[in-house]
RNA sequence: GCGGUCGUAGCUUAGCUGGUUAAAGCGCCGCCCUGUCACGGCGGAGAUCGAGGGUUCAAGUCCCUUCGACCGCGCCA
């Protein structure tokens, strides 16, 4: 048996004995002669069956679309006549002399040789697996893996270090709405599921590791909108004895070096900044798109931040609250009115937003990294210093014992990945996403426990809240 | 939680003011075809019209209930 050589290098192969493998895209049965198209990760090819070989033209008859193969034969360029300039491959073809079905494939729920957008998803998700190899779908995917890649890349030659955070950690009662998770050792006690790295990337800030970052999946039981699930990924960075704009560009180096390798245009360099007040005031919302109509068409880019948030907004009940992220540090000339609680509403937070193409990409903030400056947030939120310790008080310990200042930022890698393939829903980017109603693809959650694993969890549940 | 749109063969859809055998394209199955390439030709199978109830001589179509999907709002440090 001879090495199986990728489609997209057969034509360094003409004249050659081949064996490639792949699925059968399409088949031709012309009667005496029996067509396919073949594909596998790198491209198209035709493959044909000629008459004089039975046992061969009867294994042909029998292949359907999807099936697994590996065929062996001669690679020959086409006739002239026989010529297709614009497909890839299309001028040259494999003369089967060997086919061997690897794996069969039952007729597929739905058709995969153009765009699946158009087909009913719960079907899409339910053969997620087959969904995936439309060219569409398997490019989106790649595209995904090349930017994240990059980004990995950039941020490993400035010498950033990858460090995982824990999943199963503690819930918090500010921001969105936790996963939880039973522990079972523990009965009656849960963890959370991430929303965020957020307190651990400033940890290892505080453990010395100066430049961290990790591709962190973010989970929030939030209802779910067409840009937003239970869970999406974050290129999660954080860096110590940083300012505001260090970080700003060392973000902005990083997107365009990445988006630029990967062939895209960015329409202003470097990008604009934009106060909030002033993005409010002029297109109504903190986040925009500046491309025009033709710029659309041609896929451009644009980016933008947007800075100068206001740290606190009123709640319906007339309390204070973050806007953002209790974390940060408000803008240098601001700490003396947070530390004094004077016009809070006025105070300004070091937050930035990356805007690009109307969605907000990216956002993070230079954080209070002494005891008292975060200390003085959650006084302005309300918080008793009981209820303060309770919330963050291991934030406070470790921040006792020599933080360096520091600051970061989250950039959403399906928001990023939707501006790069223009897709506007989210789960066109992800290989398995949920549906609205939070059931997942493919597989069957959320389902209920047998019984065993219930009263180990210590868990009982009200048969008359079960749906 | 609220509002909107939708649910008809495997997939995409048509089905007007209710009218008797629910239609088409793609896909699928069979036969034919020596240069096709989304091959073509002929034939065929395939739908309790999301579910339940009601109005009516008659319901895919009208009414009620319910389930599900999507989109938006709330929510999302």
């Amino acid at each position: 048996m001879t090495d199986r050589i990728l489609i997209g290098e057969l034509r360094q192969h003409i004249g050659k004995t081949v064996s490639i493998s792949g699925w059968v895209d399409v088949r031709r049965d012309q009667g005496k002669l029996v067509f396919f198209d073949v594909r596998d990760r790198t491209g198209y090819v035709q493959g044909v069956v000629l008459p004089g070989n039975e046992e061969l033209m009867a294994i042909a008859k029998e292949v359907r679309s999807e099936f697994v193969v590996r065929m062996e034969g001669i690679i020959n360029k086409r006739p002239e006549k026989n010529v297709q300039a614009d497909r890839i491959n299309g001028n040259i073809e494999l003369e089967i002399k060997a086919l061997t079905v690897l794996s069969s494939s039952d007729t597929i729920p739905f058709e995969i040789g153009s765009d699946t957008s158009g087909i009913d998803e719960n079907a899409r998700l339910r053969y997620r697996y087959i969904d995936l190899r439309s060219a569409r779908m398997q490019k989106n995917i790649r595209m995904r893996s090349e930017f994240v890649q990059r980004c990995r890349e950039f941020l490993f030659n400035k010498s950033f270090t990858e460090i995982e955070t824990p999943l199963l950690t503690e819930s918090t009662p500010e921001g969105s709405r936790d996963f939880v998770v039973p522990s079972r050792l523990n009965p009656g006690k849960f963890y959370a599921l991430p929303q965020s790295p957020q307190q651990y990337k400033q940890l290892l800030m505080t453990a010395g590791f100066e430049r961290y970052f990790q591709t962190a999946r973010a989970i929030r039981d939030e209802d779910l909108r067409a840009d937003r699930g239970f869970e999406h990924t974050q290129i999660d960075i954080e860096m110590s004895f940083v300012e505001r704009d260090d970080v700003m560009a060392m973000v902005e180096h990083m997107i365009t070096e990445t988006v630029e390798a990967m062939g895209f245009t960015i329409k202003d360099k470097p990008f604009p900044r934009i106060s909030y007040k002033e993005s409010m005031e002029k297109y109504g919302a903190d986040k925009f798109d500046l491309r025009t109509e033709e710029e659309k068409e041609k896929g451009i880019l644009a980016y933008a931040w947007v800075i100068d948030f206001p740290f606190f907004e009123k709640t319906e009940e007339e309390k204070w609250t973050f806007t953002h992220n209790p974390f940060s540090m408000p803008i240098p000339e601001h700490v003396e009115k947070l530390m004094t609680g004077e016009d809070i509403g006025d105070i300004l937070t070091t937050q930035y937003d990356l805007i690009c193409n109307g969605y907000e990409s990216g956002g993070g903030s230079i954080r209070a990294h002494r005891p008292e400056i975060l200390e003085a947030t959650y006084k302005v939120m309300g918080y008793s210093s009981e209820e303060t310790e309770a919330s963050i008080g291991h934030m406070l310990q470790a921040f006792k014992y020599g933080t360096p200042p520091h600051g970061g930022i989250a950039l959403g890698v399906e928001r990023n990945l939707m501006n790069l393939t223009g897709e506007t829903y989210l789960r066109e980017v992800q290989a398995f996403p949920m549906t609205r109603g939070g059931q997942t693809a493919v597989m069957n959650a959320p389902k209920p426990l047998a019984e065993k694993q219930l009263k180990e969890l210590g868990i009982s549940i009200d048969k008359k809240n079960e749906k």
